[in-house]
DNA sequence: TCGATAGTAAACTAAATGGTTAAATATCCG
DNA sequence: CGGATATTTAACCATTTAGTTTACTATCGA
């Protein structure tokens, strides 16, 4: 049973992303779960702003939420980035063979 | 010498990589060069929004377009698609350990 | 119970996106 | 030359995006 979400889920997973502030969640919660206001704190935009952010993160599937009180627990999901990962695994012979010195990089720079 | 665009281009890679039809032009692209009037024979869309997605593409670096008479042969440049392929590398472990062991593997591998 | 805290919803705005059709530009070829 | 071909540009439109501020709901805790 192939997983029926994956190719139409591209859209929303490359779309989620595409913007910084929400690689930056991501990245964020990377280190651990957190609450919107946690996540929100060290971005220069309005708590509703990064409310919607993540809720754009939660459509693609890119994280969990999990009510608890008045808190709102985000957590990662990573598995729709292997969805991205996967597609960008097809064209990997495209720069593997010719840039050595990119891989390199990529390899050291963490980033 | 690191490549000061990589960080930046994300934004545009990834947006580049939202839409459907842009992901099926890269595609395309992977079996050879193309003109833009060939791109846009399998889309059902005018000429003029293909050129528009190809522009994106070139934007992002994704694709160099070669000038020769009246045609533009438009090639895949995928070099951004590794910028974009690293950024996803760092959450690897997160949805499969194993598989992260492919993928220190596979950096390693061809040297 | 009452005030503070956590977060979403609603209404609005400006800009970007993705598409159209029609016109313009430039090249090829008989 | 003059028509066909390749492609972009321009003008336009509808929708989405990313942000704001204000109002609302719900929960916590003294």
């Amino acid at each position: 049973m192939v997983d029926q979400r994956t190719a139409a889920d591209l859209d929303a997973i490359f779309q989620a992303l595409s913007h910084p502030t929400r690689r930056a969640l991501i990245e964020d919660l990377a280190t651990g779960p957190a609450s919107v206001t946690e996540l929100a704190e060290p971005h220069d935009i309005s708590l509703a702003a990064v409310s919607k952010h993540l809720q754009v993160l939660e459509d693609a599937g890119l994280i969990e939420v999990e009510q608890d009180g008045r808190v709102r627990q985000c957590q990662l999901e990573a598995a729709p980035l292997s969805v991205a990962f996967g597609w960008l695994t097809q064209y990997r012979v495209f720069w593997d063979d010719r840039l050595d010195a990119l891989a390199d990089h990529l390899e050291n720079e963490g980033q």
